[in-house]
RNA sequence: GGUGGGGUGGCCGAGUGGCUAAUGGCAGCAGACUGUAAAUCUGCCGGGCUUCGCCCUACGAAGGUUCGAAUCCUUCCCCCACCA
């Protein structure tokens, strides 16, 4: 390690190296393992929650913390447009900006290619942003994406890449793919110029829904290795969950075994369960977020719409078997009067809550693939969850 | 007591003869949300039913004009403003 940055990530005790990824046991194909990161360790599988604009909505970096979150995301597209990653790397980096301690990995501004598909034009060179914001005419490049996420410090920068709809055609999948493992290569070599070995370069495989070219993706992303970490996109972007659950086992058996394997922008509760289950041991998404300001929370028994009106007169906590800061205080009735008074509170405790819910669902997982016994808890674990009330 | 204005679905409020079971907004109810343009968006919202449709009851009350009335006329009740 070099630089002032550069010391070795003792901040869990850990004695890896930085981007060492140590597996502790597996369980058919599902890992438990360490993450070694320049900014602390990190349990995995585990669950990251999302903070595009460098805070996970509504809640404070404490709070994310206490949640146990040991990791989470920014996002290179949306700070660059405000603050700009001039202003973050002036202030000292987004670590110190933001004052979370722990790791984060930053998102290139390959899933606005498809989010703001109405705002964008991609060209091989890269792709023009109308910004939302003013109207400006924003271009990320593979390079740009590069030198924004080494100026924003983040520990794991992710590539450069071109995100098409579930429903993709084999010719548009293809023709993501492609494009995104070209600018793969130009990712990588920009990387290297710029980065010191305080931050890593994350691949990601396309490929849409086809497995001949997820295969392709893949064989081509190992041909421009080697990486610390491999992350899958393309997936819950509007294709069915079983079709996602395919796309991942023909992946796990092909993924570098050695390697944390990120499932990006997933998800849901039950694709935590499943994804685990087929081997991937990060993920991220801003449905706990997202979904908690908007008052849909989820619960062992299944998902709650706090605000129903079943829920005027609850004592009970959102979720009995949450050990959350928002079930250890606060009744139903009491969050649902929350939402209905528009008292900003409510989209807070839901938010925490949820993200508690995917970092304990995590949590169990991996205590039960190292005790052997992941497909029981899965088995378990599913069952109680669309057996509940709401599901 | 006089003059003027007004009474519309839970609330506010459009609507002056057929296109009106009645615009909007609010409240209420339900749903959606997966690498965040989202504290957002969508649907329902007089009652009933066999709910892509049918049947009731409806615009203060009663009566009338008209093929047809929330809309025009008469009487009554109530509210507001001003004048006595």
């Amino acid at each position: 390690m070099k630089g002032v940055n550069g010391q070795r990530s003792t901040v869990n005790g850990s004695l890896l190296a930085p981007f060492e990824f140590r597996i502790e046991r597996t369980a058919g194909a599902a890992r438990a393992g360490r993450l070694a990161l320049p900014h602390g360790e990190v349990l995995t599988p585990t669950f990251m929650p999302v903070g595009t604009y460098g805070t996970v909505r509504g809640l404070h970096p404490e709070e994310v913390e206490q949640a146990g979150a040991r990791i989470i995301l920014g996002n290179t597209y949306h700070l660059h447009l405000r603050p700009g990653e001039s202003t973050i790397r002036a202030l000292g980096g987004l670590h110190r900006f933001t004052t979370w301690p722990r790791p984060m990995l930053t998102d290139s501004g390959g899933f606005q290619v498809f989010s703001l598909a109405g705002l964008r034009s991609i060209s091989e060179e890269g792709v023009e942003f109308t910004s939302h914001i003013d109207g400006s005419t924003r271009t990320l490049t593979p390079e740009s994406s590069m030198e924004i996420q080494w100026a924003l410090g983040a520990d794991v920068a992710m590539a450069f890449d071109h995100v098409v709809a579930g429903q993709a055609s084999h010719d548009l999948a293809e023709e993501g793919m492609e494009r995104t493992l070209r600018w793969l290569t130009r990712c990588r070599r920009r990387h290297e110029e710029l980065a010191e070995e305080t931050q890593t370069l994350w691949p990601i495989i396309q490929g849409g829904i086809h497995d001949d070219l997820r295969r392709r993706s893949l064989e081509g992303t190992l041909a421009r290795g080697p990486w610390t970490g491999i992350a899958i996109g393309g997936l819950s972007v509007g294709e069915p969950k079983p079709v996602m659950h395919r796309v991942l086992e023909s992946l796990a058996g092909a993924l570098p075994p050695d390697r944390p394997r990120y499932l990006m922008g997933v998800g849901f509760p039950e694709d935590l369960v499943e994804g685990i289950a087929r081997g991937v041991d990060l993920f991220d998404c801003v449905a706990a977020t997202r979904n908690g300001r908007h008052g849909s929370a989820w619960t062992s028994g299944g998902r709650v719409n706090i605000r129903g009106a079943d829920h005027r007169t609850a004592l009970e906590p959102l979720d009995p078997a949450c050990d959350c800061a928002t079930c250890a205080r606060f009744s139903r009735s009491y969050l649902r009067h929350l939402f209905v008074a528009e008292e900003m509170l409510g989209l807070r405790l839901v938010s925490l809550h949820n993200i508690r819910f995917l970092l304990r669902l995590t949590e169990e997982a991996r205590r039960a693939i190292l005790a052997g016994e992941l497909d029981r808890w899965s088995r378990e674990w599913l069952r109680r969850y669309h057996g509940g009330a709401d599901a």
